[in-house]
Order: structure tokens, then sequence, then C-alpha cells
RNA sequence: GGCCCCGUAGUUCAGUUGGUUAGAACGCUAGCCUGUCACGCUAGAGGUCGACGGUUCGAGCCCGUUCGGGGUCGCCA
């Protein structure tokens, strides 16, 4: 009756032993007296066969798809092998057959290339669960998790639990808000992150700290973004920034080194300024070319409008030389990123070429790297930082249309040097780019117009401060995001300051952590790694529902339980809530 | 909140210019079949064409509204 072996495991070694082995149904084939049943579980499928003067033979071809069985018998070769699955030289003859429980038919097969739409297997997600691919990437997740832990436990780390029963922090995105029945009229949040428990920690001595933190963020939801997701969180005490780089590219190494990836250390840099520059995206792509140049001096003289009356004209080369009608979808893939056209250039025809002198062409295509066979994308447009983020969506475009993005080639780096502030348009004045405690460079805390509360910000130049926060980024995903935080009193007190925010509110909203860090607070820095977007890299899938057990949809609805769910009056009475 | 795509048997899809009883494959049910492994063969059952409203002699198809799903921009300090 105790399962012996897992179905997937058996081999030619196993030839006669008696085995026990459990699970589901795949397949069961009656040829006549002689039935064949594929069973299978989390490791694999192993044929049962019951020969047509085996008793059990009735029992078996009755048997149907998802039921669940416990099966003896003898581990014996097969006469026809099946070389197609790991168990196919051997097949196992049934003496016990024990259905531990019947199945309705599925609403879909469970099988790896499934048709069923996604929404109908969240709705059975038990059932989804059960393909082949799942379990792997289940498996997966299960792996890398083990294998950040080991290594983070090896570098000396506490793995330490923060509440999710938190304060609202609600300058960061929208929170999950949790009434509170014995303070009605009060709520919780779900942390979106950890942020000031894991700092504190560091004040309270912990020296090194990390944790697979269950975070939350209300916001809309992508192909890669959920509403509740999992990051690896960590915060170490007494480094700067070449500490946090050698300690978590070296993570990123051993943990995609268990998988037999290959990660070259050091990680190459990138500073911001250089990634919005050359890629026009602060998160690069960079397992392919087509960097970005800037035209707008050679241009500003010449004779297409377009160009000379813009203030910024960029443009990309790609190795390829697309069609009209290639080139005109292209453009209404860039309209719809809100510039107004795309000016184009190959070896035979060209959107520009005849509006410009012949040596101004030779200097663009110089400065461009073109050649013939590839074709030249130029944006212009008076807002920099459109011409650049649209060339770098263009530039993604154009490899993806290429096949070029590879899925089983990792390109990681670093950006480094965030700028600590960031002008909105919306509120007219700069705000935090990252979070209120990022540290400042050094080098740039002159730009602030002094480093102490109360001194004048006629000097200061806001724009140009950046800031000692880093992203890892691989393959276009933004992998992690962290920063030395501040651990100065008077210099947390000034950047209040320059954002605006008044003493009392100060107080009132970061109290506890200006009162924390008036008590010894050691210079820190950390780091928070997206674990689902981490595990799509190992599971080579696209698709963050994939490498979640039980995901939610685009309108954060899980569609086996149904939540979020309407509450009764009862319910809600206790709480103190009245609906609108 | 904006834009794009999708919604027809259990499932994945087809469905011509708006015209008789809406089709296929897989799955399902029954029967046959002794080496299959996506077994095979024969027969059968299975539909509120997402919902509501409109145009029309007539709507799966045209129009409007709405619901649901996916992708994406905004958003995600």
């Amino acid at each position: 009756m105790t399962r012996t072996h897992y179905c997937g495991e058996l081999r030619p070694a196993h030839i006669g032993q008696t085995v026990t082995i459990c699970g589901w149904v795949q397949r069961s084939r009656d040829l006549g007296g002689l039935v064949f049943i594929d069973l299978r579980d989390r490791e694999g499928i192993a044929q049962c066969t019951f020969d047509s003067d085996n008793p059990l033979s009735g029992d078996a071809a009755q048997t149907r798809a998802e039921w669940c069985l416990s099966v003896t018998g003898t581990v014996r070769e097969r006469s026809n092998k099946n070389l197609n699955i790991p168990t196919g030289e051997v097949e196992i003859e049934v003496t016990e057959l024990r259905v531990l429980s019947r199945a309705q038919t599925p609403p879909f097969e469970i099988e790896d290339d499934v048709r069923a739409g996604e929404l109908l297997r969240l709705e059975y997600r038990y059932l989804d669960l059960r393909r082949p691919v799942l379990q792997r990437n289940i498996a997966i997740r299960h792996r890398a998790m083990q294998a950040v832990r080991r290594y983070l436990d090896g570098r000396g780390f506490y793995e330490i639990e923060t509440p999710i029963l938190t304060a609202s922090t609600p300058e960061g995105s929208r929170d999950y808000i949790i009434p509170s029945r014995l303070h009605k009229g009060r709520f919780y949040a779900l942390p979106q992150s950890p942020q000031q428990y894991k700092q504190l920690l560091m004040v309270g001595g912990m020296d090194k700290y990390f944790q697979f933190a269950r975070c939350a963020r209300d916001e809309d939801l992508r192909a890669d973004r959920q509403p509740d997701f999992t990051q690896i969180d960590a915060e170490m005490s007494f480094v700067d920034l070449e500490d946090i780089y050698e300690t978590f590219e070296g993570m990123i190494a051993d943990l995609f080194g268990t998988f037999g990836i290959s990660v070259p250390l050091p990680l190459p840099r990138l500073t911001w300024r250089e990634a919005m520059e050359r890629y026009g995206s602060d998160k690069p792509d960079t397992r392919f070319g087509f960097e970005l140049k800037d035209l707008t001096d050679l241009t500003r003289e010449c004779g297409f409008g377009v160009f000379a009356n813009a203030k910024n004209v960029r443009c990309i080369v790609v190795d390829h030389e697309f069609t009209r009608k290639e080139i005109d979808t292209l453009t209404e893939f860039v309209k719809g990123l809100n510039v107004k056209g795309l000016a184009w250039h190959k070896a035979e025809s060209s959107g520009f070429a005849k509006f410009l002198t012949e040596p101004e062409l030779a200097a663009v295509c110089e400065r461009a790297g073109f050649a013939a066979g590839s074709t030249l994308f130029a944006i212009s447009d008076d807002n920099e930082t459109l011409v650049k983020t649209t060339l770098g969506a263009l530039r993604l475009e154009c490899a993806r249309r290429l096949d070029l993005l590879k899925p089983d080639q990792y390109n990681f780096l670093w950006i480094t040097e965030f700028p600590l502030f960031e002008y909105s348009e919306e509120e007219g004045r700069f705000v935090a780019a990252q979070h209120l405690f990022t540290s400042p460079k050094d080098e740039d805390i002159p730009l602030l117009g002094g480093s102490d509360p109360g001194q004048s910000s006629e000097t200061a130049d806001l724009s140009k401060v950046r800031s000692k926060g880093y992203d890892m980024v691989c393959n276009g995903y933004e992998l992690c995001s962290g920063s030395i935080r501040i651990h100065d009193a008077g210099l947390q007190a000034r950047m209040f300051e320059l954002l605006g925010i008044p003493k009392d509110e100060a107080e009132r909203r970061f109290g506890h952590m200006l009162k924390a860090f008036s008590y010894g607070v050691p210079p820190h820095g950390g780091i928070g790694f997206g674990f689902d977007r981490l595990v799509m890299l190992l599971c080579q899938t696209a698709n963050i529902r994939d490498v979640v057990a039980f995901p939610k949809t685009q309108s954060a609805v899980e569609p086996m339980t149904g939540c979020p769910s309407a509450m009764d009056a009862k319910q809600l009475e206790e709480l103190g809530i009245g609906l609108a």
C-alpha cells in the first residue's frame, strides 16, 4: 500500500522489483483484454500493463482520465519500448489496483500543449498545476528559493519576517488597505515592500537581513506584474555601493549557476544617463545592438523641416532592410507612443535624403553607422526624453520582429547613478525619484545647496543630483532596485525640506524613522529583487502567471476563489464600514 | 483612465454578401479490438452563437450599450 517509487523514476535498474506507485490516470488504452494505463505523478509517467489473462484487466478498462490510483506490481522490460519518455523501457505488470478516488471528466486535457484558454485554466488551477510544464516551473521556483537561502545564509544574512499588517505609506504605489475591528475607522496596509522595517532592523543591530517578502501594490497589471508578488528583500549594515554590487551579483551568479547558467562577474555597469543615451531605457536589453545616436547638431541647419525645427533628432540603425509596408507598421507603432512620425532611410530609398545636401546625408550616415542592407530610423521632437524612450521602444520592437531575443541568453548589468529627483509636471516641482531615504552621491551633495536643513535652496540644482540608487537589469527586465540609504539626520531633514515636506508632516509620517535614526544608525543599504521575474527568466517564460501557483487575472481577480468578494453586512458593521 | 485584439458544442476553432436544420477536430458515451503509448474501427449524444437593445421579412454575421478575457500606454516613490 505504501508508495515505494515515483512514477517518473522507474528505470531498467528496477526490473524484477515489486513497486507501488500512486498518481493520476493520464490515459488508459483498452485493446480488448490487453489494457494499458499511463499513470502520472509529479516526476513523470509510468505505463501500467494488464495482460488479457489478468483478472484486474476489466477493472483497469473502466478507469478514466484523472482518476487517482495506487498500483502495485512487478517492473518488467517492455517488449515494445517507447524511447520518447524516460520510463519508456519498462512497465509495471500489475497485481493490485486501488482506485483512491474517481474524477469527473476534466474541463480540459492535462497536457503541455493544452488548448484551453487561460481563464478556464485559472478557474481550475489545481488541474492546470498537474501539467508537466507547471510542475517544472513550480519546482524551479522552489529550487531557486533554496539556492538564494543557502547563499545568503552563507554570507551571514539572517532571515527575518516583518509584519504583513503595516502602516499605510501613500507616497509610494496605492496600498491595499485592511480595516481594523478594534480601531474602527483606522486601517492597516499590506506592505508594498518591507522598506522601513528592514532599515529599522539595521538600527536594531541585525547587521544583515533578508526575507522572501510578500508584497502587494494596488496598481494596474501587466504580463510581468501581479497585485501580490514576492521579492527577495535584503539590507546590509556598514556597507557602501561596492559591497552591495559584490554581494548581489554573487547571489545571481550562484543562483543561475545552480541551473547550469554561467554568469560572468563582475557584471557590466552603465550609469542611468548612459543607459538613456545609448538605449533609451533605464532597463536596456543588451542582447542586441541598434544603439541610439544623436544627430541634433548635424541636422540643425538642414533643409528637412522636421529635423531642423526640432530640439532633438536621434536615430537607430537596424541591421535589416525593412519593406515600405513594414516601415508603415513601425510608424504606427511609434505614433502610438506619442511622437509625430518616423523618418527612415535605406540604401535604395529614403524618406528624407532628398531634403539633405550630400555632405549632410553623409555626415548623418557616418554618425549613425549606417551601411547598405540596414535601415536608419530617426525621430525628432522638442521633448528629449520622448525621443529617447520612443527610439528605445522601437529598438526593442525591431529586435522582436527580427527574432533577436533569445530566451536562453542572459545579459545582466547594473544601472547606477539614478537621478535622486525628478521633475513632476503635475505638481510643478521636484519629487523623489526613489524612496525618501535614498542617499545622494557624496560628490553631488553640494548640489543640494547644503547638507543641513534651513539653508538657502537658491544654489541647489536638483535636476543634476545623482543618487546611490541602482537597479540590476537582465534582458530588458528590471530585476531589482536598491540604494544606499541616508544615515545622517541632518541630511535627511534637508531632503524633506527640498522635497517640500514640512517639518510637522515629516514628523507625522516618518517620525518613527527619524527617532530611530537619532539613536545611532549604521551606514546601510539594500535591495529588493522581483523573485517572480527571476523565476520567469529561469523558466524562459514572459508570463508571470506561469511561475505563480495561484495567480490573478489582469483585473486582479482570482478566478478559482472569485476574490475579491462581497462582505456580509454583519462583517462590515463589525468593522464600522458603510458602503456608499 | 486611453488604445488595440478576442468572446460560436466540454475544449480549440471554421462559419461566404444577412437567407433552409450552425460545422470540423479533440474530448465525452456505447460497442468491437491481445503490445498500445495522441492506439485503432463503428455508432451516438452534445449549441441561450457572452448579455441586453436596435436595424431588417429574416441577424452568429450589421449598429449601439454592456460584461468578461488578453496585450499595451498612463500608473507601479
